[in-house]
DNA sequence: CGAAGGGTTGATCAATTTCAATCGCGGTGG
DNA sequence: CCACCGCGATTGAAATTGATCAACCCTTCG
């Protein structure tokens, strides 16, 4: 199985041969989870990162209210918690959206790592800096982007990443997940959700099946969203 | 005048003298900003990295539509685009929201500063995470709270980082902004905005007058907001 | 076969936007 | 000193979006 934890941050940053050996054995204590398994809770005290090698996974935060948002979705190469030491507790959970594999490097062997292979510190940061820009772009949706325009630019965010790590096929990705995920992705309802997805269908922009996601018109999704591919750090190619 | 960058990096690592003796130096070239003016543009090429002395700067984006959403408020102290290097060019705005007084550090200024001092690299990496949290909050808040909910939260938010940095007094502090700015940040309206702040008026939990904000009575509005200062790495003083 | 979870639908409700004025105040030119 | 201007704040009413409530359907799974 291919480390996609090592061919992403290869992407990022000149690795030597070292840093990839070391990265490698880094990673190689893994761990499964369970679809809705929570890989760690909110109030829990911070422990490990965590490297998503298979699976999908979030982060996400239950309101007072009892509504849930999901903050962020990991995909196989994606590590979260590099920030373990900062915090006496966490200010939000992580859970296993599907069955997932995930490595497991302790807050002192990812230090030493960090230290010991600039590069790989290098890679480890970019990565990070990638995730604010994504993030930004989270809030951007939800702040000035119409249900529609918010469906439509998570799937080109979505699929741009799952291409860029090889896991989506032309204008098709697995998105192994229910409505009620993405609505608590967007902040919206599973039931608006459903219209919303219905309309983009009937627009021909794209259609989301059991379990995958097929973008029949990019030019038409991409439009609808108001996508700039940018913030990605990837070009969009238009294979379709 | 004290420089609040070189306090909130020594804060969040052990500098050394020399460490604050060269932020001190590098953040010597300054340049004033008039209310509105951009320190830099979406499309821009990516240039220094912007050290916020004085004043209130943002992060924004203007989407095709015409709207505008703010995604960060940058405070005396903030610092941002330590990622000047990662983009061909810049995927938003940075604005100055007051007159303010920035220091713009070169690229590679900033590079040989955190390479050469490691006390500084992990401040300025803490300050990061810290960030991130910070959006990881704006996602939740825009996704699952209410207007109400939202404006009591940022305002939350916005008190507690004024009050680290000195510039809060006893529960109140200064907010020389438009309702408008507000309505760019939370992703309303600035007629809607201007109901929800009579509200929380009436409510006695706050006020916002022209250019500062009154916490009448901070209980309040933590519990309306559901705020939990816990992610911003402070403990909330209850000295109302 | 029955139960459960996810998807779909329709009807209604509520929050927020939109549109259109009006108000108030500081600044400016005369 | 005063009328005029322009921006931001405020208000009211109508229009829209999205949430809520309540079924119902379908497929999977024990």
């Amino acid at each position: 199985m291919i480390n996609r934890f090592v061919n992403k941050l290869s992407e990022l940053s000149d690795l030597s041969p070292r840093d990839v050996a070391v990265l490698e054995a880094a990673t190689a204590r893994t761990r499964k989870y369970a679809q809705r398994q929570d890989l760690i809770r909110e109030g829990d005290e911070p422990g490990p990162v965590f490297v998503v090698l298979e699976g999908w996974v979030c982060r996400y935060k239950i309101l007072p209210s009892g509504t849930r948002q999901i903050m962020a979705f990991l995909m196989p190469g994606d590590a979260c918690d590099l920030h373990v030491n900062l915090l006496p507790e966490m200010d939000h959970g992580i859970q296993a959206l599907t069955i997932a594999k995930v490595a497991i490097i302790s807050r002192t062997e990812m230090l030493t790592l960090m230290n010991d292979h600039p590069a790989i510190a290098r890679a480890m940061y970019t990565a990070q800096l990638i995730d604010e820009g994504v993030m930004r772009a989270w809030i951007v949706s939800m702040g000035r982007r119409s249900s529609i325009e918010r469906v439509a630019h998570l799937m080109c965010e979505l699929y741009l990443r799952a291409r860029n790590i090889g896991l989506a096929g032309d204008g098709e990705f697995a998105f192994p997940m229910s409505q009620l995920v993405l609505a608590d992705a967007l902040g919206m309802t599973a039931v608006h959700i459903n219209r919303v997805l219905q309309e983009l269908r009937l627009t021909g922009a794209m259609a989301l099946h059991r379990g995958s996601v097929d973008i029949i018109d990019p030019i038409k999704l991409v439009h609808i969203a108001g996508f700039d591919e940018n913030y990605l750090h990837r070009r969009l190619r238009h294979t379709a």
